[in-house]
DNA sequence: CGAGAACTTGACTACAATCAAAGGTAGTGG
DNA sequence: CCACTACCTTTGATTGTAGTCAAGTTCTCG
């Protein structure tokens, strides 16, 4: 449970997200700048990063980890909207709360900057700010592919979803077009299930059927193997180029 | 099916979505720079604005009425991922086509945008583009709200939650806190259940229970009476201070 | 006034939720 | 090293909500 703080972390130039995240269109000089107002915090798998009734005064980019954003009712059901992978970005600048819970998966870094000094770099530059409306833009385009998923494809269907997206988004497989996956799955069933709309058993019942036809193979219970994504992706439904969700 | 073309349209300083939509920041000069590159489009209510698979050349904002932004699946399946009311944004600088369908669901007027010169504008107009982050973010936290709604509410709660959106959205209401309410329902049956994830028979069966149950009026079949918003919100399962949705 | 679209209601079905129990797996401490 | 615990997962039996199929009614507007 304990927070780790490091005042000063490695060099941006060699951080692994420097051309994806919030600060891939950055030049050296407002690199430079980003680097005085950085810290990193680690987070142990399990633990809230953010509280959705938290006042956030940071705002930052995951650079390792796998890490969740969910909303929950008053009565306890749950459901999760975003996954957080390396680059992601968590927190909005202009606005005080957080709105969902964000959640460690797996152990998580995170390169973070305080709000304020922060708000100000993406006013002087429009480099942050460009970067970030594309990167909102992404996320806006992925949580509507989502919304396809969750309210008209069956169990089945919503499993194969997303089976697809994490082994297209699986850091190895990334830009190579291989039709034979495996990946690690950072989710329980019940997060599955937070994630999908149903049920843990349904899930459960649901991965043993694509099992079952072939579609997947278990590693373990957390490593899959795909022998065939165009395959499994029919399965969910998607035409062949299929949905980009994040 | 006709669709005219305005070359010059209304004064931008008289336009009723001055302070809310893209341009809401923009000092007079900029404005003036916008108006340059600026055309109205009419559409009749039914049109279609734009296919998902058109490539797009312009970006605009709704002035007057009302539309939708839909997703289909090969087999005909069909998701509303968004409403789109006035001064809402429609089109993605920086990428080709669109993702969705976008109908007009009443008389719509679009004040547009030729891409390639909003693109430039975008850069040498930071306003723009802060803007048109901000209501990005806003949109994305929409979207992410009704993924709530898509994955774990009942067909009663969804119902009770497009009601309280729609109420609270509608242009006579806005910024009052009434809790009795009156608003007009652009959608049909079949939109509301293509919005909801529902069928359009267990849209009209939970319209008529809530009917039956007095948490709403039916003066006519489109036109609905809230007495007390509280209360329906709170069949929404949403706490009182409610979701904040698109 | 008539035709077509939109809507309502009923009967039946099916898919996923719920309730329940048992099997696995990982970590802890004796 | 094994026993014990806690958690995760699988599977089965049953229930319930929303989907499907099918009339029938009410609007809208030409």
């Amino acid at each position: 449970m304990n927070v780790q703080l490091k005042s000063a972390g490695p060099n941006c130039g060699d951080c692994p997200i420097r051309h994806r995240a919030v600060c891939a269109r950055c030049e050296a000089d407002e690199l430079a700048a980003l680097e005085k107002i950085k810290y990193y915090r680690n987070f142990e798998a399990g633990q809230t990063i953010v509280w959705s009734s938290d006042r956030m005064d940071f705002v930052g980019s995951v650079v390792s980890g796998f890490a969740t954003l969910t909303q929950t009712m008053e009565d306890g059901r749950t459901q999760m909207v975003g996954l957080l992978l390396p680059s992601d970005f968590v927190g909005r600048p202009g606005r005080e709360g957080s709105a969902y819970d964000v959640t460690a998966t797996t152990d998580v870094v995170m390169c973070c900057f305080h709000k304020k000094p922060f708000e100000q770099m993406m006013i002087s530059t429009p480099h942050i700010a460009q970067r970030l409306l594309e990167m909102t833009l992404d996320e806006l385009d992925a949580a509507r592919e989502w919304m396809l998923v969750l309210g008209r494809k069956t169990a089945r269907e919503k499993i194969a979803s997303l089976f697809s997206i994490l082994a297209r988004r699986d850091p190895k497989e990334i830009a190579n077009g291989a039709n034979d996956v495996t990946f690690d799955l950072a989710l329980t069933r019940e997060a599955m299930a937070d994630y999908l709309g149903l049920t843990l058993e349904t899930v459960s019942r649901q991965v043993s059927a694509l099992k079952r036809d072939g579609l997947i193979e278990l590693i373990s219970k957390r490593r899959i193997h795909v022998p065939d994504l165009a395959r499994l992706m029919e399965e969910a439904g998607d035409d062949s180029d299929g949905g980009h969700i994040a």
